[in-house]
DNA sequence: TTGTAAGCGTTATCAG
DNA sequence: CTGATAACGCTTACAA
């Protein structure tokens, strides 16, 4: 436990003050020093395995080099590649990420984003997507803590720049290949209404399809976005009585999922008996039974972005109002397929086409 | 951006010294103040809006309360699980997690791991199981910062305490499995023999079949644990001549993912032509398309358990050296079942039983 | 019970 | 080009 070797011992090797050492191993000021005294105190640094102190430094300079990232549940896929986008842009610049999870609960999300203001962090990553105005980093934003959302619409007085997918267009493509394939009675099973991505879904699924004839749709709220609670909601659908949609939209891959198991146990068959669409193209979708259709984000360019974004307002001092929508695409697989013929006639509502 | 309010400032407003201040505030010493005076100061505190800042504490009293966790991929899907039980423990003792990638690059990992010394984190907790040895590593281990390994193998003379799933039991399960199936031909697709958690699986599945009369076996090596490898290397063992595998045990989930998939684009079926067995049983493992037979890892204990191992060494001064393995069990899903008859007879070595 | 003062390891500023 | 000094925000002997 031989006490931390600090840069005075490194001055008293190297037979200079403590101020030349650092500016001698720092990139900024290096050249300030003496080429031999440099080379001298990197010598002496090396020679007694000196790491500077990061937390010495950044009080002194009030930079942390540091960003915070909260994420809902680091176990759903989809925040994995974002934070790998993320960490992509970080990384090379010199910055370090803290990880929060926060289990989707707006007390621990609070406490998060306190404990990353005590550590200073200098800017936030909220990957939560809740709709809930939080108290402590709108502290934090008076502050003049950088902050980017991050897979969340921006709501229209956002007080902060957001980068998402496009989710209108995703459930425009998803609802045109549906409509393609001859489905007429579509479900649309959201997301909980306080994440603004589902909302946002949902919105989009309800203005594209009314004023649309021969359609039956409806929408039925999830309580959660995990597999769990798609396949639960989906049970109920399944066993309420009325005729059964042909396509379910999901809210997300992890509710489809839920309703692909949901859809087995029933002894129904996708997509035979019926098609399911997700949103997010999570890792292993095309591996699933049957391999998902979904609309696929570009997560890791998401997270990037985002990162990007943060970085541009740390360094402007101004923070940004941006709010960009990355383009999505639609990758067709196995879960969709032609609407079942048998229940073209007994549509009860609507004309058929 | 204005500047953050001080420990100074709410002495000011509360009318009293800063260090009565940190003594009100902080939990351990706020009964060395008198309770009106304390209740003062949060008074003041709240109304400042005043975060303490992490950095400074720490630099003072010399501990970060921050832990580092390298992983060589958050993107794969065991790692998350194990993010989480560590943070489980560590979070509600008031440590912060910086998790770190380094893609199973030796120099990137390096990076990490100075990164995280130079913001002295309390200690490390490592995932990326490689058994090369780590340079800076062990200068962070010789000032005293703790490190413990998770999802490695403890080597002979391992100098950290290490947790992980048994994998030797793991292997045994899954051969017994396919034993009792009546498979008589084994393939074993091993991952890279410098992952300690491969390398002790193969060892593991060579010593189990050695003197089993019956059986054919083979072991291929395959570049990378991920789904493409696998993949790849299945291909390769299906497009060669000779009798093929009736079952493989893959080295892990990816690799197992990467078989289901050669096997279905090579037109033979899974389990009916050929049983397939992973390792860690990932997340949607079950969903798989057969859904996977494989060894089920409690990862999420795993991370816990390595967390409460550092904690204790953190605490006790003295670094453990314990080598914990968790029981593991065998989940039997759909990608295993009886050995295809149509081989029983064409076995061309080894007895038939 | 509270105040004083020193110091944690850096870097910025100002002299030399 | 280099050295001295102060300051970043906090805790902790020690003194009152």
């Amino acid at each position: 436990m031989s006490k931390r070797v600090t840069i005075d011992d490194v001055a008293r090797l190297a037979k200079v003050h403590k101020a030349t050492v650092s500016r001698a191993l720092n990139e900024q000021t290096a050249d300030m020093v003496h080429g031999a005294t440099a080379e001298r105190v990197r010598q002496a640094a090396r020679e007694l395995g000196y790491v500077p102190n990061a937390m010495a430094r950044a009080l002194r300079v009030n930079v942390s080099m540091t960003i915070g990232i909260v994420v809902p549940d680091l176990m759903n896929p989809i925040f994995p590649p974002i934070v790998r986008g993320i960490e992509r842009v970080l990384q090379p610049r010199g910055y370090t990420v803290l990880v929060a999870n926060t289990d989707g609960h707006a007390d621990v999300e609070a406490a998060a984003i306190e404990s990353l203001t005590r550590r200073r962090v200098d800017g936030f990553i909220l990957a939560t997507g809740r709709l809930d105005d939080e108290q402590s980093l709108a502290a934090a934003h008076a502050d003049g803590i950088h902050v980017v959302m991050v897979n969340r619409e921006a709501a229209a007085g956002a007080p902060y720049p957001s980068v998402s997918g496009d989710n209108t267009a995703g459930v425009a493509l998803s609802l045109d290949h549906l409509l393609e394939l001859g489905h007429t009675r579509l479900l649309y099973l959201a997301g909980p209404q306080n994440y603004s991505t589902t909302r946002s879904r949902a919105i989009a699924f309800q203005s594209l399809v009314r004023g649309r004839n021969g359609l039956t749709t409806s929408v039925v709220e999830v309580g959660e976005l995990t597999a769990e609670a798609g396949s639960a909601a989906m049970d109920r659908v399944l066993s309420s009585p009325g005729p059964l949609p042909t396509a379910v939209l999901a809210g997300n891959d992890l509710v489809a999922l839920g309703v692909l198991r949901s859809v087995r146990r029933h002894g129904l068959r996708c997509p035979e008996d019926i098609s399911v669409v997700g949103f997010n193209d999570m890792t292993f979708a095309e591996d699933f039974c049957p391999p998902l259709t979904t609309v696929h984000l570009p997560l890791v360019d998401i997270g990037a972005e985002a990162a990007r974004i943060l970085l541009a307002g740390i360094e402007d001092g101004e923070p940004r109002r941006s709010t960009v929508e990355l383009p999505v695409s639609l990758v067709v697989r196995k879960s969709t397929g032609p609407a079942p013929r048998s229940h073209v006639g007994s549509l009860e509502q609507g004309a058929a086409e």
